[in-house]
DNA sequence: TTGATAGCTCAAGTGGTTTGAGTTAATATC
DNA sequence: GATATTAACTCAAACCACTTGAGCTATCAA
């Protein structure tokens, strides 16, 4: 997940493949459509584009959904992804579980499975995956041979940095390569990124961002995580870590503090057992929520206070279309916090002319990064400039 | 400079640009070398390679620069850029005056210029530009022909935001396309962009971060501007506003205040002021820094405190090689100001595997985003994905 | 009914890269 | 000192994917 620093040049083998992924991803994000009009869009040939759709339905990733009668004119057969042309496996690995998912080629979970980790070493949790990715296929009668690779999600950062306590997590991953071994564990592609870079790719494939291009994702894990996707593709960093937005500090009603310790889960655990209140999980926290919970209401004007210097300094920083809110938080309580959010008046984003609201709720609750992991090997079908790096 | 939303097909014309690109770009940021080395770099043939070396030195972009013997085998012809083999031309338009340079290819200036400017509406700036332009190139003899285009620099930001006070520095250019009317009055491609952008892209061109791929640069202009480098390329935005970090919180000795009120030109003429001193230009600046004022020494410490601060946020959301600082500052005050500064702990920068600095000075003076304007125009030869999009 | 228009296919042409054989100049080995 | 090995490079042919231009078809407009 490290930028390339140097780009590799192209031949015609390779401008098939780019050309690939520009009719599937134009069609993934605009819809279904004919060849003239994707060969306006990508300014190709309508031969070329022909040729291309051929090929792709010839692999069943597209399939003709029907003609368009558009004024005068023969009428344009229109393509569109076809679910069922590829699958992709989602994994995340954490400190007591093991989460899978089994996404469509449109982003859409087909399956999802959680395992209880005893022992969170390599071999034991390479063998979990595999186990579980066996009985997926076997539920759901895919083909193993359509699946396109797996995305995985670990706690990170990844590499030696000066955040201390996150790479110990996991015992026995320090010294080897993750990518490496699901690899050859697997036998697929892999992706390897973190819970919120995964949580905002899937927000492109298969979420409320399948139209934008340039936005923000704040994940609500065990801290908070930020993904930055900017004209589509994630901005990873030099060393794959972009995004640690918890440690930076916000001016609270105590003085400064670091984010993280007003918004994310751990926060409102810790705000409501203040107050005497349990909330363990999404749906104890969701259930508090729907009961209007005097404490958790606080929490959120607290955390709406924090979310709003948050957003000025990503608004101010990075110009994105819009700042997406998820992860493992019930829907509605992402809703509420928004709406309690006043978004700062001295930031560039306080524009009239962007038709998205400044901020959104993405996908919420548990498998948020699972899908999102999968989405990262989606995202390579979709996105030509993904699988140049 | 808003991304572009959708990727462009590609065909053999298109290949065989981006490979023209790829073979520029990677001799510029790794010196001269053979036709074998650049084949194994960039995933071509040699005889690929071949092809369009013969069809770059044809047109001068590349020069023979000798032979290389390594061990045994033919030794390899060396090719180098020829600085002399196009131009840039950058402009940088202010309230009060306008800056003109031209940069060969290598990105060195070749010759910069100075107008005061009476009338700021776009009619008489373009026709002063004009002027300049034609001067430069007379006196130092250079094609005009071999002129590749032009880059602007403008007070942003650009189109409507919640930042006020901006747009309304240059009376007259607020209804009307900046770009189409230089594009008109020059002849030339336009690149236009912000100072801080423009800024970051002259290190990247013709400073030291021309073999960094991944890195923020705050700038120092009227204010403080931030520009990001991903890949190689600038990171604008999804409206071209990003990097507007100035208006971001730190806390200061009293309470919260904007970044640009500790840190930015503005900030130390406040401060002297306070004592008594005045420092109106850079060159004033360098005098009292040089004499050891006590007044000014006591503006770094604080400075390097919200240095400090602007950091971690930059490197925990970015985690980039490295940041540069430069700008409208004395070289030796940004020098004591980066000696002055603790980088963060907390951050995923503090890692002693990156052989960068964690902050370095760039290139600083009245000129900086003048040359970083002409910059841009220069790195559309030498990547890829700028002429993409 | 006729003409205009837009989507699409077929076949030939084209641009640029790859491949494979051959040449050259350097080091290594006998 | 002669020969083998190695690596860079060139030439010509093959190849891949896209473009071009002619022709077909289905729809709307006159």
């Amino acid at each position: 997940m490290i930028s390339a620093p140097f780009p590799q040049g192209s031949n015609a083998e390779r401008s098939r493949m780019t050309n690939r992924q520009a009719v599937l991803g134009h069609i993934k994000s605009q819809g279904a459509m004919g060849r003239a009009q994707l060969a306006r869009a990508l300014g190709l040939s309508t031969q070329a584009i022909s040729n291309i759709i051929a090929e792709l339905t010839a692999e069943g990733l597209l399939v003709e959904t029907g003609t368009q009668v558009s004024g005068r004119g023969l009428p344009a057969v229109q393509y569109g992804v076809n679910p069922k042309g590829g699958y992709a496996l989602g994994v995340e690995v954490r400190p007591a579980a093991v989460f899978t998912a089994l996404l469509d080629l449109s982003g859409e979970p087909v399956i999802t499975r959680r395992r209880a980790l005893d022992d969170p070493t390599p071999s034991a949790v390479l063998g979990i995956v595999g186990t579980m990715r066996d009985a997926m296929l076997a539920k759901t009668g895919v083909d193993p041979g359509l699946l396109m690779g797996a995305g995985v999600v670990m706690p990170g950062p990844f590499g030696q940095t000066g955040l201390a306590g996150h790479s110990a997590d996991l015992p026995g991953w320090q010294t080897v390569a993750p990518e490496v071994l699901f690899e050859t564990a697997l036998g697929l592609p892999i992706e390897l990124s973190n819970d919120a870079n995964a949580a905002a790719m899937a927000e492109r494939i298969g979420g409320v961002a399948r139209a934008v291009h340039s936005y923000a994702y704040l994940y609500f894990g065990t801290g908070l995580g930020l993904g930055l996707v900017s004209a589509g593709q994630l901005v990873t960093g030099a060393f794959g870590n972009a995004g640690e937005i918890g440690h930076i500090p916000v001016t609270t009603k105590t003085g400064p503090a670091p984010l993280e310790s007003c918004l994310s889960r751990v926060s409102v655990q810790a705000h409501l057992a203040a107050s005497g209140r349990h909330a363990p999980d999404v749906a104890a926290l969701d259930a508090l929520h729907r009961a209007g919970d005097a404490a958790l209401r606080d929490w959120i004007a607290e955390a709406a206070a924090a979310l709003g210097q948050a957003l000025h300094i990503i608004e101010n920083l990075f110009d994105p279309q819009t700042v997406i809110l998820g992860g493992a938080m019930p829907a509605a309580l992402l809703d509420d916090l928004i709406a309690a959010t006043t978004p700062p008046a001295g930031s560039v984003s306080a524009r009239d002319d962007n038709p998205l609201p400044r901020l959104m709720r993405g996908a919420s609750g548990r498998m948020t990064a699972t899908i999102g992991a999968a989405s990262l090997i989606l995202n390579r079908a979709y996105s030509p400039r993904a699988a140049a790096l």
